[in-house]
DNA sequence: CTGTTAGCGCTTTCAC
DNA sequence: GTGAAAGCGCTAACAG
């Protein structure tokens, strides 16, 4: 660690400043030279300090990520795209959890800051004071892109997958197999979740019943509780739509507890294809969204941005597509009439 | 970004000693000065850069954590409690996948110095040229721990739990139920967990069969294919112990798929109780690992050496707990006479 | 208690 | 093509 460029270049019989244009690629520099600096580096085991290169280059290489939970499954897959993509570029990733917690979210985004990232993907949850703070750094020339973060007015990039949409054709799916009584579990009514959810039942003439209707956590506890409660109603839910594979994986479970057999008398749907959904019991009928394109975008528009400096913040939506597997079936009682009938109306 | 030091001292009308000392801690600073700092400090949302102090202390508040795979469960949790901890003390976590290659491990540990970490937290798998390295660092001076990375000579701090020892229970409590058919998939004959397993059968006197041992992959992938492959055996096992959740967890789901009724006629046990052992159906018997201890520890050794500078090499050894849930019951034709008996051979 | 000053290891003109 | 030298933002003596 104490072995210098200085040290290089005694070795090498140069000066420093060709050892830094070597480093760099800036420049030129002899060929002799550069074998001379090549071997001197190897036998020395001289790995250059960062920390000293971006003193004066303002550029550490480091993209910050704010997540609010590693262990989501989902967060870690994206974690993964990410580090595999920024790794491309020759960026690393600095990981910084916040537990949901919004005055973490800020310390987070200053422990990043701090160590000069230069860049930021944030996911959520947002506070109205997290995103001023986005704002504001945006505003001073960092990159900063909202995954699936959304801003009523456009205060920094925003790279989303259309939610919408895929909870529309869950939910349509859903309708066309004869379901009448489908559940939602989300985080808030705002979501695009919770709007394509609507906007389907709308579509197919079906009641938007609030005790079907679950807002405020989602992960593993809420999944098994909200199943509790939707078993416990009258007029019992014939399909659950959840917020993530997190959620519906937990609905799986409580369900087989609950002796409530899906898919004969529950379909679950979840949001994420993760690795697990594919080999739950039954497999998880969800919405796949698209990981590697996310990690692979956000990273070229840090990039982007930091050549092309200021450009006005954007919105890059990308498609997500349902996957049918064995967790979603026809409804109880819907008879072969059913099968994708009710859908247009 | 640009707001300097300087820039806090001439708002505070101090110098930018008196800055860095309020800064650090280091040293005194009059109440009036400290309170001026303070709120210039906020006013112009300085956050200190943490490359240029450490240009000078070597310290950059990092600790590096290298793992395979951030998307196994209980890499996630690892990564999680080590980030909580070392948060209490002032460190961030800088994480370096390498995707289990050799190669890439190497990098990453290039990569880790060349940002500056105080310290590293390596997980395995590992080549001998990367305990070469890591010998070579923590004779430089860098504290470096293995998590469960055994060393032959011991060269860097190794914190493990006590594989071996949980292992032995897992198979002994399969054992305990009646069952004599018991298959492993682990990583190599060379862990603490084959060891365990091998120990436990040797006890009881069962023989070790070499096709109900699966050596090499472990995860997702691996617990389904060996279940195919174990399934498809003449003397089916009655019992499977897998390396970890993950594996077990997919071992549970074939077996479903092949109508292999959990417990009924197989039992399973994984190892590192994840978040969805406790809610897999039926609900997973396992091997807790203290994750929480873990990253506490790892933390806590990090800071130590960081003070006390080079201590021998040493070994932490955390013991584990078998966790029975609902996957592991009586062998098939073991009877009421199977319990618990045959285990003192 | 506080100001001044000399670097930390690298990059980057600017001469040669 | 390459060397010399200044300086990035901070910390750590050292005077005062």
């Amino acid at each position: 660690m104490s072995v210098t460029a200085y040290d290089v270049a005694k070795r090498a019989g140069v000066s420093v400043g060709t050892v830094s244009r070597f480093l760099t690629g800036h420049g030129y520099v002899g060929k002799d030279s550069r074998q001379r600096i090549a071997d001197a580096i190897t036998q020395l085991g001289f790995v250059p300090s960062r920390a000293a290169a971006s003193l004066r280059t303002k550029k550490t290489g480091l993209i910050g990520f704010v997540v609010s939970d590693l262990r989501n499954p989902f967060t870690a897959v994206l974690a993964t795209a990410l580090q595999e993509r920024s790794r491309e570029h020759g960026f690393g990733v600095f990981i910084a959890h916040t537990m949901g917690s919004p005055d973490r979210a800020i310390a987070a985004v200053d422990l990043l800051r701090g160590h000069g990232v230069d860049g930021l993907v944030v996911t959520p949850p947002a506070s109205p004071a997290l995103v001023e703070q986005l704002a504001e750094l945006r505003q001073s020339g960092m990159p900063v892109i909202g995954l699936g973060l959304r801003t009523d007015p456009l205060s920094f990039d925003l790279l989303t997958v259309d939610t919408r949409s895929g909870a529309r054709a869950a939910t349509d799916h859903l309708v066309g197999l004869g379901h009448e009584r489908i559940a939602f579990i989300g985080t808030s009514r705002s979501s695009g979740r919770y709007q394509g959810y609507r906007a389907a039942l709308k579509a197919a003439g079906l009641p938007l019943q609030r005790e079907r209707v679950q807002v405020g956590a989602v992960g593993p506890d809420a999944g098994w509780n909200a199943t509790t409660r939707f078993a416990a109603l009258p007029d019992r839910p014939t399909a659950i739509f959840a917020f993530d594979d997190a959620t519906a994986l937990s609905v799986l479970q409580r369900a087989h507890a609950l002796d409530w057999p899906v898919p004969k008398a529950l379909s679950v749907v979840g949001f994420d294809d993760v690795d697990l959904a594919r080999r739950s019991v039954p497999p998880l009928t969800t919405v796949v969204q698209p990981t590697d394109e996310l990690g692979r975008i956000a990273v070229a528009e840090i990039v982007r941005q930091l050549t092309d400096s200021l450009a006005e913040p954007a919105v890059i939506t990308l498609p997500t597509e349902l996957v049918v597997r064995g967790s979603t079936g026809p409804a109880p009682n819907a008879g072969s009439a059913a099968k994708g009938t009710r859908r247009k109306s």
